[in-house]
DNA sequence: CAATATCTGTAACGCTCGGTACAGATATGC
DNA sequence: GCATATCTGTACCGAGCGTTACAGATATTG
């Protein structure tokens, strides 16, 4: 076992302190000061654990994309290209929405990424989104070969297309919108795909009841 | 006559040069030291023009407003609703990936609102996108009357689901997809629009030529 | 029991931040 | 020409930033 003085707070919670603050005020507007405070420890424990601001970061996203990895193996099992789209599209719009009582509204990723001029950290949030998207066009990929997919259509673009609009729905939220308005987005989104013509008067936009 | 040395340099063209920087590095990540360098003035002149940092901002934002208040103008004086959208998707588009050789691609708002933590100015950039998408929705309500929409059509839903593509696309913009990449996904959006269902075969995700 | 290794809190580091005091420069108004 | 008003550059302010030196506390190792 490891010598010396034990570490005396939990590192997983302290992340998820730390996840909070970045979420609400992104990554240069996040003070260690303020970091500090919400993980309940003092500076040099911060960068005994984690070694500078930056990794910490590194830390708290790798902690939100494992989250997110199951969501993304749940969207990739449905049965067939437009079950992914919809999975995809209604679960961004709930996992935005849902602030869980201490995050913001909107998405970690689009808040940190826009709110940091670091170029090495942007490259890498790009290249962890980037990695959704081609999760999605293999995927479409397989589905098109299935045969749920015209033969015409583009997986990647498809993938562009369902990125751009949880890139939106993660906006929009954070700029207040509520679930509902969210889902209904999301449900315009889902009529132009390739294959659903027939749901157009089910799911379209409708004046809501 | 306003007594008193003259100013010696030019406002507009100061605003532009400031716009640039905050429209790289955002509100809290453009430094007076970074403004002042590119504007080609110094510090007390800055605050004697504009007051403050989030003085010269909101003088950007405004400088800014003002260019796309010409753009919407156009946008709406499409003679139908699915005109109007396509417009307004192609033209976001359009302006997200041209960088005038300065700006980095994607929209100063949105740059500028994730960019900021002090809650006056976002809520002031998140007027001025309601601002857009309500203007969005009068334009529909108008179409709905005209009948160029289904009386099934939510103007409120629609306008919304065309702020939120947009806010995708300046994301997707930002993060280094190609005008070309843009404007497909903007053509799988505008194959939902109600109404334009026989303009899938046309429209909708196919595999680039 | 040392000896060693790691974590802890205090207190400070150098640096950059947004903002300004001040004196000199340059225009107008009389 | 002289008083007045505004802008300009230099040089600086206190506050807050991310980060760390250091000494004391607390564990394992032998």
């Amino acid at each position: 076992m490891r010598t010396g003085r034990p570490r005396s707070f939990c590192k997983e919670e302290a992340l998820d302190r730390a996840m909070t603050v970045f979420w609400r005020q992104g990554y240069e507007g996040a003070s260690l000061a303020a970091l500090t405070e919400a993980m309940g420890i003092n500076s040099p424990s911060l960068y005994a654990c984690f070694g500078s601001k930056e990794g910490l970061f590194r830390a708290v996203v790798d902690r939100y994309e494992a989250r997110r990895d199951g969501f993304m193996a749940e969207i990739l099992a449905q049965p067939n290209a437009h079950a992914v789209a919809e999975a995809y599209l209604y679960g961004v719009a709930a996992f935005c929405a849902d602030t869980g009582g201490q995050n913001p509204p909107g998405c970690l990723m689009l808040k940190g990424a826009m709110s940091c001029c670091e170029q090495d950290i942007t490259e890498h949030m790009d290249r962890l989104r980037a990695n959704k998207e081609a999760m999605l066009k293999k995927r479409f990929d397989q589905a098109k070969k299935m045969g749920d997919l015209p033969a015409t259509a583009s997986p990647a673009t498809l993938a562009r297309y369902l990125a751009t609009m949880a890139s939106g729905i993660s906006m929009q939220a954070a700029s207040g919108a509520s679930a509902k308005e969210l889902r209904e987005v999301a449900a315009i989104a889902l009529a132009s795909w390739p294959g659903s013509a027939h749901a157009r008067n089910r799911d379209t936009a409708r004046t809501p009841a």
